[in-house]
DNA sequence: AAGTGTTTGTGCCCACAATTACAAACTGTT
DNA sequence: AACAGTTTGTAATTGTGGGCACAAACACTT
């Protein structure tokens, strides 16, 4: 069946909510109260889940380990995945010193930059190599995705590079519209666009503190 | 009118790349060539247009400069923004020294800490503040714009606060489903949320490299 | 065992976004 | 001035996703 990508992209919600309360000790939990705590309808939840399977009992609700371990294997996080970061610059050593992708099962197993200051250096457990030895590199080694962290003007050129090596997802930081072959995948990760799109909303309204009440 | 909030997300896409056409001095463009360049059927380009009004012209296409100015205006990115950071961290200081925010009209001019070894520190021609500092100053001073980047533990606690300072807009890198009244938005930039979608779709499929065309 | 209260899974309907299709408007050419 | 070629703006159509509502299933109490 074709699920919808919208709805895919909600599983990893509901992934992160139901591992924090498994780590809370929560054995069960309804749709509505998880669809409280996401600000999702429960509707949505249990159309969501039945594209996959009858997780759930009535009456009671989902088993939180149970369905946690469902969603893992429907997302594939049943296993580490490899990365390769390219542009080790201020943001990319940010997310090397991130552990929330690790902590997920994502690991970043090389790093790439031009700069010839960066190559050869070690930052957080890993040695900066040339960009020019990545081809060879994810070549003999192959990894699942691709961190772009350059600069715009030659993020087409790294992402041409890493499809080439078999790189068939790819996280783009830089602000540009990724031209891939189908059966690549790019998310991108836009903080500019996303505060041009909250201004259409800002514009026009008191700049004052209003008092609102929790909804 | 109600424009559909996709509609709003799409526009600031067709502003950058209207900039770059006019950089590249280009002074006319057609949807049908805009749309390829991304990734967008021409229509889409054109409802989204006509919901604001008619800027093209038939035979031509649209004036590059005219209709930059136009999605300026609808966007509100005629004017410069104050944007507030909160945590500056390994993320915060990236998000400090990046120039792409201050290049649109967002411009960060407070930056706050919990870390005594940070406050009072002088980062990208900006003093880091004490995190307790953060309601006197921002009341005296309002910002439009709020960027969280502290743990997730505490997110909530520093978003509740900005709400209490007028905050209508808040940058979440923090990965928690934030609470926020109506009438405030907020835009989460999710990376690793991002990754456990895509591979959903690399699951699988063959790992070794395929050599597909250009689509 | 019966009754009350919960909660799931899903058929159905509705809303709305995307696409199609075309008349109208404009350009450039002969 | 007529004509061929473009391209816009939008009416109409299609497609799809979200919410509603309810039967069925289960828990819990008396
Ligand atoms: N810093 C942020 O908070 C932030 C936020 C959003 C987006 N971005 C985007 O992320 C990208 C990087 O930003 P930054 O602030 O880290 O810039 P930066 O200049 O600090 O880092 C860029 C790094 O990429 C390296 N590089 C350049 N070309 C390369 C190539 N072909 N192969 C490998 N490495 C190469 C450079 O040597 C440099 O180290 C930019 O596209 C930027 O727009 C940054
Ligand atoms: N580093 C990345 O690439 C990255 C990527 C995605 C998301 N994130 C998220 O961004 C956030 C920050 O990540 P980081 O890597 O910079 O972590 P970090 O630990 O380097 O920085 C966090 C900073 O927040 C400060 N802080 C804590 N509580 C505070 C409070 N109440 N008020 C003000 N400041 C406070 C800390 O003193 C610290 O300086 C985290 O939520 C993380 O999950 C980081």
């Amino acid at each position: 069946m074709e699920i919808p990508p919208v709805v895919i992209d909600r599983l990893p919600l509901y992934t992160r909510a139901l591992a924090s309360l498994e780590v809370q000790g929560r054995e069960v939990i309804s749709s509505q109260d998880l669809g409280t705590s996401l600000g999702v309808t429960p509707a949505q939840i249990r159309k969501d889940l039945s594209y996959f399977g009858r997780f759930g009992k009535q009456g009671r609700g989902y088993n939180v380990r149970k369905l946690l371990d469902e969603l893992h294997r429907i997302l594939g996080l049943d296993r580490q995945w490899r990365m390769a970061l390219v542009g080790v610059g201020k943001l990319g050593r940010a997310i090397l010193g991130y552990d929330g992708f690790r902590s997920q099962g994502f690991r970043i197993v090389e790093a790439f930059d031009v700069n010839p200051e960066r190559v050869g250096r070690r930052v957080d457990n890993l040695t900066v190599r040339d960009a020019t030895d990545l081809e060879p590199v994810l070549s003999k080694n192959p990894v699942d995705v691709g961190i772009v962290a350059v600069p715009a003007e030659t993020a087409q050129d790294v992402i041409d590079v890493l499809i080439r090596c078999g790189v068939r997802a790819i996280l783009n930081y830089a602000p540009i519209a990724a031209r891939v072959p189908s059966g690549v995948y790019v998310k991108r990760i836009e903080p500019v666009l996303a505060l041009q799109s909250m201004t259409y909303y800002l514009k026009n309204r008191p700049h004052a503190p209003i008092p609102t009440p929790r909804s």
